[in-house]
DNA sequence: TCAAAAAGTGTACAATAAACACTATTTTTT
DNA sequence: AAAAAATAGTGTTTATTGTACACTTTTTGA
């Protein structure tokens, strides 16, 4: 039998670890979902792939160490973002004990500095065509995917993939994607516009077709008062 | 702008932190939802209640020490019990930072050693009607419990918190006092006989009522295999 | 024996989800 | 110039699921 809790409780000679933050960003593009990767220039594990990661400095909030690490590698701040799961195998980072808490961002790839994205050796690859990954990172993404398939479908997050203007075959395409599954695309449009928050717009994309498609955007007011998002 | 990712990323001086976990143990009792708290003997906080909560140690996976906290608690082992999210601002607890790990598990109260429970100065409180808790406890409690309401609607998880043999007006009771509103019994019994898992017994229970309730139990075999639970 | 308390049971209507096929527009090919 | 290819756009019908709703049964205690 363990020691009584009181005795683990007390606030002497703790054993402290390593807390990482490890980030899954997220694009769409050409119709596939992508996840941005580094590859490890350093030791341990040079020249391998990896998610993006840093570990949590000790004036720092969990939640700002996660946005910090984002922003330092892509240069976007103000990113949706949220914890996903911490890991926390003993020895799931066989050099030293690390515990790593997750997050999931949602990013629009362009809006990336291309050079800071290229100095630091990062690189989109698409989910269903990653490098092998160090250490538990796969579960991560694993469960990370798992979580971003129940919360597109009950919230409207998936716009934060997407150009302000965007047009309804990108969006289910996006989902399709995301879900790994088709969708009638009259029932999509007909949820959709039932939900009453996108604008049709008077122009046409006609980057991703020859006929073209129309351009929707967000009505803010509206898209952030959706009460019961459901595709 | 910070200093860049490979620098942050080396393994070298890194700062390392104190780690707890801390569980919400939920209990059912008299058609109320329940949790476990303790009251802090030892400082600091001394005489304030607290989620179970203890430090993880250096060899031990985070599942392994929050299932060791639990255990040293209550003397339950084999409980279900899954992760909630972690708490890591930086300031969370004004004496040190601990970043925080909750887990959350459904408990049969009368399966616990009441002396051991004793001895630890535990105490079930109504979920309702808590004591002022520690540090940020209680929206540790608001994750978990936003949380269980999400799950007991999409899957067979609220039986842990029921005997082997129970009936069908503890069960509708069980709900009703988790998501906090009231349920149409024929509807809900309906769902419950659809999805075909529960077992009528010959017996009755008389102790919650005069006319007494039939008792079910689980079909093991078709419980484990629950494709679409939704209640 | 009557009243009170809780258990148990079925049906009708409403809302949501799912299945399904053709026309319109433009570009490319022949 | 005509035909074929590619993709956008649009409604209706049917099936499934959810919701609303009221009375009878059993037992105990007054």
């Amino acid at each position: 039998m363990q020691k009584p809790f009181q005795i683990n409780r007390a606030y002497k000679e703790v054993q402290q670890i390593t807390v990482a933050v490890d980030c899954l960003i997220f694009g769409f593009n050409d119709g596939k979902l992508e996840l941005l990767l580094v590859h490890r220039g350093f030791e341990p594990e040079r020249d391998r792939w990896s998610l993006i990661g840093g570990f949590v400095l000790n004036e720092e909030d969990l939640d700002e160490a996660a946005h910090r690490v984002l922003s330092d590698l892509t240069g976007l701040d103000d990113v949706y973002m949220e914890q996903v799961r911490t890991f926390g195998k003993a020895h799931r980072d066989p050099y030293e004990r690390v515990l790593s808490v997750t997050y999931s961002a949602l990013v629009l790839k362009k809006d990336y500095n291309d050079e800071l994205v290229k100095s630091y050796q990062a690189e989109w690859f698409p989910i269903d065509g990653l490098p092998e990954l160090i250490f538990d990172h796969k579960d991560m993404v694993d469960s990370a995917m798992q979580r971003l398939r129940r919360r597109i479908k009950s919230g409207p997050v998936g716009f934060n993939l997407l150009p302000k203007k965007f047009t309804l075959p990108q969006l289910q395409k996006l989902y399709e994607a995301i879900l790994g599954e088709e969708i009638d695309k009259r029932n999509f449009r007909k949820k959709l516009n039932s939900m009453d928050f996108l604008v049709k717009l008077d122009e046409k994309d006609k980057s991703e077709s020859k006929k073209g498609a129309y351009l929707y955007e967000l009505d803010e007011e509206k898209y952030n008062h959706i009460k019961n998002f459901n595709i």
